[in-house]
DNA sequence: TTTAATGAATGAAACGTTAAAATCGGTTCT
DNA sequence: AGAACCGATTTTAACGTTTCATTCATTAAA
């Protein structure tokens, strides 16, 4: 911020009063034609641009909301950021964007600078927040939607994936291929989603009658480098699993590169699935079995949702749907076949 | 924004001046040190926080940058903006961040609205503003640092890779190696990034005494998509390449999947190589042989320049470096070899 | 002719903050 | 006794807006 011409500037060079611009700059009725279009005229030349901060003050809303990730850097999370940017564009709201590192502390540190912003709303993006920060948000008062949260918790709106229905097409598919022994690959850094995939993995395997094998299960940390290690212990086994049910397509790019090491491949010796349908995907060899998340599309809902909830502000009584589930589609690709089929 | 507790209010709780409160709060030596105790316990038990927008009023700055990016799902852009927003949460700024998609209009129409916010200064990754805008961004007076920008122009600093330098790196790898039919596969879209590495493609083969071959040129989207058209060009050449010289990462992507649809791969029909040497390479089939972009470092040295630049605000004669070039890292995978080895 | 109503513009207050200037009772110096 | 200074605080103004209340001509109605 530096020299900015004002409404108090433009009000001197036209000769009237700053409320006069004020008003004919927003085409009030209550201001002359001709007056008007002048103003308008010398704002133009001298390239007036109205001042949010001053703006704000008065209104009492910035027009500006706050979006919290854990890492802007990972794909998931890219194209939900544009989903939301691209609403909140077309609606004229500014978005501040901010990483929490998957750091519950830093999430609210995060929080607490936007509230300092005055952001109209907050958006998280995979919270880590748990009880601890509950009342501290609660008596912050600012609308806030979490998407695909971390804990789940009525105490917020939030739009997440229908992980237990994926998860159960996913299996579905796996055991119609014939599989039995279907090995699944978690997210250490837990969460919900890591939780809801694995508690539908196990229903799948219920329902089919298949014992559960602890051995089948291993952990990853979301990232290739997890799936390696992971799948490197699974491929030790005396009896090898012949289906890998990774938590997201990050643990199963590492998995691919695990199995080639070892000589083997997908999906002739084992079948491997993933999860999230990033872009990469179609492009690996081979191309990945998975299941897509409409991440764009899921932005787009939480920052709509935002809006809505912006939009009946003190109204209260709304009724808005508090926690909206959206549903991940299968996609059949080349990673998954019949087992033994080498 | 809504109901915030404001500096007035505590004034009134703790029974003094607001003055008296505004100075407490920020440990000024000229308040009494049970005065300033005891309202910044008053402040704390009320759940005060300072509001932005009112000190941006009278401060004259806001403490927040603006950072343009043209998609921020490109694997390539999401470590920059970590990096910038690492630096700019070090010194407590805050990020708007917008896409431009790519349209020299829209990355303006953002610019505008920045300014309109008041930001400190604004940050550019892969601008495609060319001479239309640069008056209008002059006039602007807002300390603007570009990232990669497409147009050469001196009109601002700028943060940007070596790609001569890298480029022919790489090409003197392939050179080395024994490759004489070299392709290039560069995006269409353009701009300086695809000129640069083309020239040092062209310059290495005429180092080389080796004549430029056109059908050897073909040209992508720096998409996955891209790749696999062009590249499909050069299969059918009856002299084909033994090498491909990607623009970056994705468009190999695309190149390694058409390779493989054509029952060839990599590098035993042909060497391929990238570039950025984003998070997936090491995990293709083969890894790829591709120039790492330090993208976070570049994100954090845009950053740090723009500082700078705020820090000197009017001083003017900082003399600082104006187009700030960072040099890529040559990273020899799996995916080029000696041509024939197959 | 006085009173009302209308149109167009101005003045003032407010938003939350900082900072310069002013106040004020109490010393201390000269 | 008066000036000068002290620490602690208050008053006031400013930042860029919006908006409510006011003013001031004109014009229309009574």
């Amino acid at each position: 911020m530096g020299k900015h011409i004002s409404i108090k500037d433009l009000a001197q060079i036209a000769n009237v009063s700053h409320s006069t611009v004020s008003r004919a700059l927003r085409n009030s009725p209550l201001v002359n034609a001709e007056t008007s279009e002048l103003i308008q005229r010398l704002a133009n030349e001298h390239g007036y641009r109205p001042s949010w901060v001053g703006r704000s003050l008065v209104m009492r809303e910035t027009r500006t909301i706050g979006c919290v990730v854990t890492n802007i850097s990972d794909p998931f999370v890219g194209p939900v950021v544009r989903g939301v940017e691209a609403v909140a564009n077309e609606r004229n709201y500014a978005v501040f964007l901010a990483n929490s590192n998957g750091d519950p502390y830093r999430e609210m540190e995060v929080v607490r600078s936007f509230h300092e912003r005055r952001v109209d709303g907050i958006l998280v993006a995979a919270s880590r927040v748990g009880g601890l920060y509950i009342p501290e948000l609660a008596e912050l008062e600012v609308p806030l939607v979490l998407i695909n949260n971390q804990h789940s918790g009525e105490y917020a709106y939030s739009v997440s994936i229908d992980n237990p229905g994926a998860s159960r097409d996913l299996m579905n598919h796996l055991l119609s291929l014939g599989h039995r022994r279907i090995a699944y690959i978690g997210d250490r850094g837990g969460g919900q989603s890591d939780g809801e995939r694995r508690a539908g993995y196990e229903l799948a395997l219920k329902e089919a009658g298949i014992p559960l094998d602890r051995q089948l299960i291993e952990y990853g940390d979301s990232q290739p480098e997890g799936g390696c290690a992971a799948i490197r212990n699974l491929l030790r086994l005396r009896r090898r699993p012949t289906a890998v049910f990774c938590y997201n397509d990050l643990t199963a790019l590492g998995a691919y590169a695990e199995l080639r090491a070892a000589g083997l491949s997908a999906p002739g010796d084992i079948s491997i699935t993933g999860f999230d349908d990033l872009f990469f995907a179609p492009y690996l060899q081979p191309p990945l079995t998975t299941v897509r998340q409409p991440m764009h599309e899921m932005g787009r809902s939480a920052m709509t949702l935002l809006l809505e909830l912006l939009a009946q502000n003190g109204d209260g009584a709304g009724e808005l749907e508090r926690n909206v589930k959206m549903s991940g589609e299968l996609v059949v690709r080349k990673s998954t076949a019949p087992p033994g089929g080498n």
